[in-house]
DNA sequence: GAGCACTGC
């Protein structure tokens, strides 16, 4: 602590430019340095032609991205001409309405804006994205695509009469009697899309039974010994025989003897096991009956709690021991394990807190990294980890299991590992791809919904829906339920249930209910549904080609969500969903030629497009200095590494040659975002431990505690706004909402009066607990408190924040003081509709969704920066300000 | 007066 101190007071002292200078110095001789490094590597290996391979590659993806967002809309410009042209004809001999007259005039105006914002695009693209080769190709081979769609066009149009045509137009305008008709494969020129759509069966995914010889010739000996056991003894077997002979009947079990072959031979091996194929349970077991267990524990790590949960129990009722001593989980709250564990289940994240501690994993035989070929941003760091823990560990085996597609790349990665092959237990699933692209994709997959429910025998199946977000789910919601009830009885019941994260709890449980007789279930999901949680009875799955993904832009320090298509990997596992309890039909809600041209083969990995403070200070914490080669499996952009190094510097956790200061050791003890475990730790010496502890669990929540339902609005802000009260902005109101609940004994029915999500603020007083007994270990005193003290807090919350620091400017903007970017206050800010507008604040985080908003904000005294961070503010900063404050507040008539 | 996909420590 004292050196810190030090640092501080030495900063103080330095002029601003000097300092500025410093951390340019200091970006500078860390990328000289590592460049020195890479000049002597490059030596045997070519390391820099890969570094810089790699940032094109990033480039490369996302101007493919751009390209394909642009030529979709190209397409269905064309579309959309070709459908007005044919309805101009009628126009012409006055056979249209005047609402259809509108539409096309409407339509006209649309291909107008549309080729402007174009026009103007590509004057902004000149010599900038252009890249030669690929995006030529990709030109002619759409340009191919189009004439043949438009050839096919001309081809219809000519199958349909004058009169046909009108006839049409009629059909469209009663909306009911046509949602009745079966699936023709008449097109219909819609401009917006309301009536059926054609598709095209193309593929087939293969089912396992047939090409898995080995299988079914073991089936046979199994059934024959049930046979023998039948005609042997009569007598009733127990629950654990019948658990026991299902082990027998998983697809792993006929390659066990030729796995464990394998691991004896090889220290990596990468294990290819499709879904259903019994691999998560199994494996483990194996290599505990052959006595690995006695070498060390065996650790399977999941992406998710629930998996390690619910897969830890299976194994230990097959084992039937109790849960938490042989077999056991640890995750994140709960730790289930004991002495005498010897197969252990945890999530990805958890073994990298555990490899904080214990550096070569050294009370384990085996390691099995589960699901890799979800690359969350965890199971990518232990990649490279433990690539290096088996270096020095011989006796260590490692078994990365991955879906097929990233087989190869896994070995690649493992200095070439052996890949056994497991089949999985899938039935087929047709897949079937729109002839044209849809504009919509939310109507038609609600379209798409009907024309299945009405062609396909109810009973045949239930249908899951993968939509973006909660607003989409919810206008498809009401869509459908309008639709289905102007059509009456003439269709059998529908149910339909909404899925997303944010919905409580109750109301998801709704989706596992069993679907009642002569009536069929509809599950609209976000991607939950894609891996979190899986539902029996689907057989249909519509997939629109859209998710909703994080990205992050290290030289704007912000993050955004945005809808993107989908990977084909993803699109492939969405495909699977439908195929789990019997043969099933996937309805992909774009071309196949658009699968094939126009999505990425794999999701990009988490890494690359996240903010990467974290995991730069937890490296760094393992001693792991060189990160710019760090052997990751995909490397993260340069930039992204070097904004966050220049964070970490600033904080005070790395000193000016990039080694990890003892303040920097104690904040990576905390499971938090470095800025908020620095508040943390800063909250000493404000005398507000507690106040901040409760602040900065409900900041980490990522969601909104504050639950807002539509036709309440008003009460629940009232509701908010009662915590409000008394000043400190966002974070204040946090810390008087927590303590409030604590106050009534965590009570539910406290939350359900003041609109508080139960299950967010119950996660909230996990994490404080996780936070307070953390504070012993790096000696802080969790005692000192100052309830009521706004300033204390904030100086607090400050400590961490002052890199996210804006000012009111002139015009009634906010700017960002380190940057200069103009900012909005988050309309669900309790600030956003003050009077009068704080002129300082510090924001939690910015996102980019209309705007560029600040979340969590909170009013500070700009003296505080001076006085908090003094290497990154000077007095004149300030002063400049208060200057401005007086005549502003007035001129500035509200 | 806007909108929060999903995990995880």
């Amino acid at each position: 602590m004292k050196s810190d101190d030090v640092l501080l007071q030495k900063n103080v002292r330095i002029e601003r430019e000097k300092d500025k200078r410093e951390r340019d110095e200091f970006v500078q001789r860390m990328l000289d340095r590592d460049q020195n490094k890479t000049r002597q590597k490059s030596n045997d290996e070519t390391v820099v032609a890969d570094d810089g391979e790699e940032m094109n590659l990033d480039r490369l993806r996302t101007e493919s991205r751009r390209v394909y967002l642009k030529k979709r809309q190209e397409r269905e410009v064309t579309l959309l001409k070709q459908s007005l042209e044919d309805e101009e004809e009628l126009f012409r001999n006055q056979k249209l309405s005047t609402t259809e007259r509108k539409r096309i005039e409407l339509g006209r105006k649309i291909i107008k804006m549309v080729e402007k914002n174009e026009n103007e695009d590509e004057n902004q693209d000149d010599g900038f994205y252009r890249l030669p080769d690929e995006y030529d190709e990709k030109d002619t081979k759409d340009a191919q695509d189009q004439a043949r769609l438009s050839s096919r066009y001309v081809e219809d149009k000519r199958e349909k009469s004058e009169q046909e045509l009108w006839e049409e137009s009629q059909t469209r305008k009663a909306d009911i009697t046509h949602k009745k008709k079966k699936p023709s494969n008449e097109k219909q020129y819609d401009l917006v899309f309301e009536d059926q759509i054609d598709f095209v069966m193309q593929e087939t995914t293969k089912g396992y039974d047939k090409r898995d010889k080995k299988h079914s010739k073991v089936k046979e000996m199994i059934k024959k010994e049930d046979e023998d056991d039948k005609l042997v003894a009569l007598k009733p077997i127990t629950e654990h025989e019948k658990i026991l002979a299902g082990r027998k009947k998983l697809p792993v079990f006929p390659y066990r003897e030729e796995f464990l072959a394998a691991v004896k031979d090889h220290q990596i091996l990468v294990l290819v096991g499709e879904t259903g194929s019994g691999k998560t349970t199994q494996i483990p077991q194996y290599l505990h009956e052959i006595g690995y267990s006695e070498l060390g524990k065996i650790g399977c790590t999941q992406p998710r709690r629930v998996a390690a949960m619910s897969v830890a129990a299976r194994v230990s009722q097959e084992m039937n021991v109790k849960l938490g001593k042989e077999v056991g989980y640890s995750i994140r709250f709960e730790n289930c394990t004991s002495e005498a564990t010897v197969i252990q289940y945890m999530t990805d994240g958890m073994l990298l807190r555990e490899i904080l501690t214990e550096p070569d994993l050294s009370s384990y035989s085996c390691m099995i990294i589960d699901e890799a070929h979800e690359r969350t941003l965890h199971s990518d760091i232990l990649f490279g980890l433990v690539k290096d823990i088996v270096r020095f560990r011989p006796d260590l085996k490692l078994i990365i299991s991955s879906a097929t597609m990233d087989a190869e790349k896994f070995s690649k990665y493992f200095d070439d590992a052996s890949i056994f092959m497991i089949p999985g237990r899938m039935f087929p699933v047709d897949i079937f791809y729109t002839k044209s692209p849809e504009a919509d994709y939310v109507d038609a997959a609600v379209v798409t919904v009907l024309q299945i429910h009405v062609s396909q025998p109810v009973g045949s199946g239930d249908v899951l829906v993968f939509l973006t977000g909660q607003e989409e789910i919810e206008t498809a919601t009401e869509i459908l339920i309008q639709r289905t009830r102007n059509l009456g009885s003439r269709i059998s019941e529908l149910l339909i249930c909404p899925v997303y994260a944010n919905l409580p709890s109750e109301q998801q449980a709704k989706i596992f209910e069993k679907t009642p007789k002569g009536a069929r279930k509809v599950v609209l999901a976000t991607n939950i549904a894609e891996t979190s949680l899986t539902i029996d009875g689907i057989c249909y799955v519509i997939d629109t080609g859209f998710n909703k993904q994080k990205s992050y832009n290290a030289r704007s320090g912000m993050e955004s969500l945005v809808v993107t298509p989908v990977s084909q990997a993803a699109s492939n596992q969405r495909a699977g969903r439908a195929g789990r309890t019997a043969p099933g039909k996937c309805f992909r809600l774009f071309t196949a030629w658009s699968f094939q041209h126009e999505l990425d083969a794999n999701t990009i990995p988490e890494i690359l497009r996240t903010n990467l403070g974290n995991v730069v200070l937890m490296l760094k914490s393992l001693g792991i200095n060189d990160l710019i080669h760090f052997d990751f499996m995909d490397k993260p952009p340069a930039d992204a590494l070097i904004r966050s190094l220049e964070q970490l510097y600033a904080l005070g956790a790395l000193n000016d040659v990039g080694e990890l200061t003892k303040l920097g050791r104690r904040m990576a003890e905390f499971p938090l975002e470095p800025m908020l475990s620095k508040s943390v730790i800063c909250s000493e010496k404000y005398k507000c431990v507690s106040e901040v502890l409760s602040t900065v669990a409900m900041l980490s929540l990522g969601s909104s505690v504050f639950y807002r339902p539509k036709e309440k609005k008003i009460m629940a802000d009232t509701a908010r706004m009662n915590f409000a009260r008394g000043g400190g902005g966002d974070h204040a109101t946090m810390l008087r909402c927590y303590t409030d609940w604590a106050s009534t004994d965590y009570s539910d029915g406290w939350c359900f009066e003041n609109f508080v999500q139960v299950r967010s603020i119950r996660r909230a007083r996990d994490i404080r607990e996780q936070l307070e007994n953390l504070c012993e270990r790096v000696e802080i005193d969790k005692t000192v408190s100052k309830p009521d003290d706004n300033d204390a807090l904030l100086k607090a919350i400050t400590s961490g924040f002052f890199y996210n620091v804006a000012k009111l400017g002139r015009t009634g903007d906010y700017q960002t003081v380190k940057q200069q970017r103009t900012v909005y206050i988050h309309p669900s800010s309790v600030l956003s509709k003050e009077e009068e507008p704080p002129l300082w604040l510090v924001y939690f985080e910015l996102a980019f969704t209309t705007k560029e908003f600040m979340r969590q904000v909170a009013p500070i005294d700009p003296s505080w920066l001076v006085e908090i961070a003094p290497h990154y503010y000077q007095q004149s900063d300030v002063e400049d300000s208060k200057a401005k404050k007086m005549p502003k507040s007035k001129s500035r008539g509200r």
